[in-house]
DNA sequence: AGGCTGACATCGC
DNA sequence: CGCGATGCCAGCC
């Protein structure tokens, strides 16, 4: 029984973004309860660049803005893959980021 | 073995 | 109202 470590937890929550939805760091770190800051939700995305099936693109700063495009493939992969699934990219930034927005704490919560 | 860093957010002054 | 400092885990030097 391994014992899962704080990012694998990150990547689960991250998995179950709906397409057309995204969250923010500090709601991530949030629902996984105290004892955790958005500072590591970012290492934790950094560690899943192994993993192809976590969709990080839906993973965005508090102001909607794309902070880890550039640790994509490519600088416009994640805007180009958001845009994909319906959310509009203007700016490396989510536009209407409110009505995208998905609260694990929340959304999880009435599953 | 110890210390800095990292895809952020929030409180304090 | 703007900038500085803190938080916290794991990986890397």
């Amino acid at each position: 029984m391994q014992k899962f470590s704080f990012f694998e937890n990150v990547w689960a929550v991250v998995r179950l973004i709906p397409e057309g939805k995204v969250t923010n760091y500090g709601s991530i770190a949030k629902y996984l309860g105290t004892g955790l800051s958005a500072r590591m939700v970012g290492w934790a995305m950094n560690a899943a660049h192994h993993d192809i099936s976590i969709p990080a693109h839906r993973v965005v700063n508090r102001n909607g803005l794309l902070s880890g495009k550039a640790h994509f493939a490519t600088p416009t992969l994640m805007a180009e893959r958001l845009q994909a699934e319906g959310i509009v990219v203007h700016n490396d930034a989510v536009v209407n980021y409110s009505a995208h927005f998905w609260d694990p704490s929340i959304e999880i919560s009435l599953q």
